[in-house]
DNA sequence: GGTGTTGCATTAGTGCACTAATGCAGATAT
DNA sequence: ATATCTGCATTAGTGCACTAATGCAACACC
């Protein structure tokens, strides 16, 4: 576990997501107990505040459990997205993002279309109902 | 034009948009003439830094060109993307999310996905001259 | 009960994005 | 020249995201 200070995402975004790579890959397995959040704050001189707003992003994201007093725990069932998924994702993002850059498209505006198909597809599934 | 106060979007990002739009679909024309910055930050109640801010963005698209003491205006040349190719680039990347969704991925991985996608394409770009 | 863990809540400091107030500098017409 | 348009530059105010300082509350162990 190491935070990035050349990486200008916030540093807790940066904990949320080496802890959820730790979790996906299995490095921390279900019902394990997660590094303390001043044990964690500690080893990467950090406030503890920093460390708890990403473990609250964690439980929020149903990921890990707080247990007052005891610790943070992995969930029993975390939501487990392995690399492969992802890269996957990525490589037919990448595809739609190419076909884009040749009809002369900025990165900009390929943020804004992706972000309209997110919203456009929530929508939809909202309206489905 | 109008900018609407409920959009928690910046108001410049919002100049930016319309105008933008306005452009592609012909409502402005190359070399035409653009509102004065002053013009239309009146029309808009809207401080002038404000729009100014948004044509240094237009000029550094390429989209709009300033000429000192005389005023704004659409380029010569400027890039014209229009709304039917972004929603092209849109329903595509709405295919991806879609099977993402349903591999349990989260909008926000989503978003890790589609930024990682941007930074390969871009960095294969470079690397292949 | 005390002691040392744990996570949680409140408050404050800091930097930055966004907007505005104001004045400067270039262009054009009269 | 000077009036009056233009865009540009400098500075300041404001809100918010991020981080930190500090103390409180729950749990476990002895």
């Amino acid at each position: 576990m190491h935070i990035d200070p050349k990486n200008d995402k916030p540093i807790f975004k940066q904990i949320v997501q080496q802890i959820r790579k730790g979790v996906d890959n299995g490095l921390y397995k279900p019902g394990e107990m997660l590094p303390s959040l001043r044990a964690l704050a500690i080893d990467l001189t950090v406030n503890p505040n920093t460390v708890q707003r990403a473990y609250d992003e964690l439980e929020r994201e149903g990921i890990a459990v707080a247990k007052r007093g005891v610790g943070m725990f992995v969930a029993s069932e975390p939501l487990i997205i392995d690399d492969a998924t992802v890269q996957r994702s990525a490589s037919q993002f990448e595809k739609t993002i190419s076909a884009g850059v040749k009809r002369g498209m900025s990165p900009e505006r390929l943020r804004q279309a992706f972000e309209q198909a997110l919203q456009d597809y929530s929508r939809r599934k909202v309206t489905k109902k």
